[in-house]
DNA sequence: GAGGGGTTTGGGAACGTTCTTAAGAACGTT
DNA sequence: AACGTTCTTAAGAACGTTCCCAAACCCCTC
């Protein structure tokens, strides 16, 4: 009913009786008579003022927009991220644009590019895969950028990133400390950042702790999702008869305790699952899922709090933040439930 | 390395030797001969240049942004529908700026007040509570907003619903034909627009079907979560012994399994358990759940459509969009694995 | 009462773009 | 050769805001 006209510090101003700058200056918090005040703040609310987003940046060249890119909306790690950043970001006054950008490096390309439009204040981006023309986009922005993941040692990105290799090394340790000595390793495509990651987690682990590293029992999934999870942990079992097995991320440890259950297996009697990331599909799942934490939460949280101080204070020195992983014990590996 | 210096059309117009308004002549596909284009090209490439978002909004009105508003990103059927609808959304054009507005309703009401600032050309809101200040607030908007849920009859505004009734209907008739008598149903908040909408569904096809509505069957838990859920289901065990169980999302579904898990009972053996929204936490669970799908990600797309083409027509007639549920029959009501 | 300091207000440019309007060039027609 | 038509290009206003700077005013002091 009260239909809203669209009003401006112009007719403001006329409605009041005084000149835009002092509207301005009013609604900004300047300096002003009380008279003065009482009559803007009078005229603004009775027209419904709002001021015109795009103008404001136009004049001050800030957008009050961050843009968070991620790979997958639906992936449930980049889902607790973008819970944590929503929160953090809408508190320090900023919007919120999301960018799904797939796996593609040219979409992410893209996407960097296209932030020199000035939409935003800055860019929030975890990268599935890196190149070299990433990076350099990346680095050529006006704009500053923090990378959720890991960069190779010489760019200096504001960087948050995970410790897969140690994570890995917790779940090898807490498998062995119960005698699993055959420990299978259901890893997502290795091009990708975190594929690679874990893969040489797992390598290592498994050489730390003298068990054998049977090829048999490393099996790739063509994506980080559950139906890849499936397909891999089948072929895995067909090929091997592992007595614990790492998922390299929660979908695709789920995909392989459905798995185990259709074959009859018994977790985690005869097999142990562990997860990473530690997301909700964790706890949901039955039994529930011994899963290392990578800090998804806490890195979101870092690289969020990292780009506004770097937004509003473009000298600092870049960081490198790494975040610790922990174990979230549960059924899958003889936990509580 | 190769810094990108911030560059507008009075450089590139500098740089070509020509007019400003030939430059975003050429630009925006405008007639010019060949000899400018290529002129303009040149230049425009070298410079590296990109448009500046906002400049073109206040010259335009046009900022290529669509707005969604969800009450929790955390939410598998809001995770769903922002995935559908990032895709819709891109394709088309648009960025997408996603708003976490919790279930308080002066949270929704200051969002779409704010709208009036300009920074996005419509709203898709998906509001969990809805008051007469809201819809208020929703009518006297500048800006098109589609709702995705249920409005009182006499609004006028473009609208996507589930049919729960119905959906509910469909997993009730599902039971009863399993011999079913006892049938729960584990809701959430009845103060909230699905919960309401679950309750009274419910209520009907417990009638509709003969059977005995005993107080003792309905529980509410405080949020539609999982922590929420098994409380409540807890609650429910300690007080009848229902045959099945209908929880009033997924979430609450899972979170009924897992009681009941720890309790000893059988699924779908004892009880049977019906989840509602169909999302990927329905084929994750063990056993996978059976689950009414009432549309969520074809709801997200049909509103999306919807809000695309009033941006470019504003003036087509109001849209009610009823899109109906299916029911998904998985192992927790002894479908196939 | 004139000058000076301080405070309050207003004028107007600038941000980068698009688009209307008009000027100029090229060309054909009578 | 004069005139009209069409095509190409340029000039400049406008979108709504902020902020620099100058004008106007008040009060105090000498």
């Amino acid at each position: 009913m009260a239909e809203t006209p669209k009003s401006n510090l112009q007719l403001v101003a006329a409605k009041a009786g005084v000149s835009v700058s002092s509207v301005s200056r009013v609604l900004n918090g300047g300096s002003a008579s009380p008279e003065l005040a009482r009559k803007v703040r009078e005229a603004a609310a009775e027209l419904g003022y709002v001021p015109h987003a795009s103008a404001r940046t136009m004049r001050t060249g800030r957008t009050d927009q961050i843009t968070l890119a991620v790979a997958d909306v639906g992936n449930p790690v980049y889902v607790q991220m973008m819970r944590t950043v929503t929160g953090i970001v809408a508190k320090a006054g900023y919007r919120l644009v999301v960018s799904s950008t797939g796996s593609d490096p040219q979409a992410q390309i893209d996407l960097v590019t296209s932030l020199n439009r000035g939409y935003a204040d800055g860019l929030l981006m975890s990268p599935l895969r890196i190149t070299e023309d990433l990076i350099e986009a990346m680095r050529s922005s006006r704009l500053p950028i923090v990378v959720i993941g890991t960069l190779p040692a010489d760019v200096a990105l504001d960087n948050v990133r995970a410790d897969s290799a140690t994570g890995i090394g917790l779940a090898v340790e807490h498998l062995v400390a119960q005698g699993r000595r055959r420990i299978a390793l259901v890893n997502g495509p290795v091009d990708t950042v975190p594929g690679s990651a874990r893969l040489a987690g797992y390598l290592a682990a498994v050489e730390r702790f003298g068990l054998a590293t049977s090829s048999e029992l490393q099996v790739t999934a063509t994506a980080f999702t559950y139906r890849a999870g499936r397909k891999a942990t089948a072929a895995l079992l067909g090929q091997a008869s592992p007595d614990a097995i790492i998922g390299a991320n929660d979908l695709l440890a789920v995909a392989a305790l459905k798995e185990l259950a259709a074959a009859g297996t018994r977790v985690p009697e005869d097999v142990a699952v562990v997860g990473m990331d530690d997301t909700d599909a964790a706890e949901l799942a039955t039994p529930s899922l011994t899963s290392v934490d990578l800090g998804s939460a806490k890195r979101a949280k870092a690289a969020a709090k990292l780009l506004i101080r770097r937004i509003q204070e473009p000298g600092a020195p870049v960081s490198r933040i790494v975040i610790p992983p922990a174990l979230s014990v549960r059924e899958s590996t003889g936990g509580p439930a």
